[in-house]
DNA sequence: TATTGTTATACTCTATAACTATA
DNA sequence: TATAGTTATAGAGTATAACAATA
């Protein structure tokens, strides 16, 4: 059953071994540009539709006044535009204007053509396989991690003292 | 021949998706503590043994400065002792104190325990082979990120124009 | 009262530039 | 000259606290 010590204490160190490497690669990416990385994040769950911002700041995992700063210096750039949302006074809606739209496709053609130069001895087998099992184990950590943010007892003996 | 575009963007997104799910953790595991993750990451690699400050910086991805002051940092907590390279004036030898063995152990067992709680329902399977998909993976990306930054030629185009 | 979003402030992590000391 | 390391300074990204406006 489940997951030996030894295994889980090398995943986590492959884990930290590939957030280093992304971030070296990131950073030579976005030198000397006005939209660093976090910003290029919050372009790129803004271009799948009109959104709040709560709900974007969710799904970024960032704070609220983390994401509203965000879109202050997207909306500065002219890469998004804000409008109240009709249904709710209180909320907004995010969008991509077309200058957005362009960058974010930009942004996308750019690192995808590096991925593609970095792995070009790589199988098209190999990059989905490995794109699959990336997603799976993000989706598990977040996962627990919500069960444990929301207090959720995980383990038998936490239940027992539940 | 290598990766289609749609497969490698695809693959650029689970990288950055499983980046916010680890940082979101690790944010959380450390709230509170003196050594934040970025000690934590020097810590493990002087755990590996006595070793340059030169060679913990490249190993971890940093410049001499960052490296320089979470030195000190650490000697400051008490968990690195540092002294003179005796084959060079100019080198330090980095090591962990006996605090600092203690300290590395903890946090290992810690992130351990998460980790193995988190894939409660994963096989050893599932979590060794994901570990070393991650490795090929960062092996990959080092390599060509090496490569770029050397101004080694990757593509058949740049390859003629030199 | 609870929720949406903003502003003010501070912390972590990182980089570049300028420097000292040694090779 | 080149390398090892430090200090000073700056920038990106994030969080918490306090606030205003609306539900």
């Amino acid at each position: 059953m489940a997951v030996a010590p030894d295994t889980a204490a090398d995943l986590v160190y492959q884990i930290f071994d590939l957030q280093r490497a992304v971030r070296c690669i990131a950073a030579a990416g976005v030198r000397g540009q006005d939209t660093g990385v976090a910003l290029q994040g919050v372009l790129r769950f803004v271009g799948e539709g009109e959104s709040r911002a709560t709900k974007l700041a969710e799904r970024l995992g960032v704070s609220a006044p983390v994401l509203s700063r965000h879109i202050a210096d997207l909306e500065e750039q002219g890469l998004v535009v804000r409008r109240q949302d009709p249904e709710d006074g209180r909320a907004q809606l995010v969008a991509l204007t077309p200058a957005g739209k362009d960058k974010l496709r930009q942004i996308e053609e750019q690192r995808t053509a590096i991925l593609q130069d970095y792995l070009r001895d790589w199988s098209e087998a190999d990059a989905g396989n490995t794109a699959k099992t990336l997603h799976k184990l993000t989706e598990s950590l977040k996962k627990s991690a919500r069960a444990t943010a929301a207090g959720i007892p995980s383990t038998p003996e936490e239940q027992k003292h539940g």
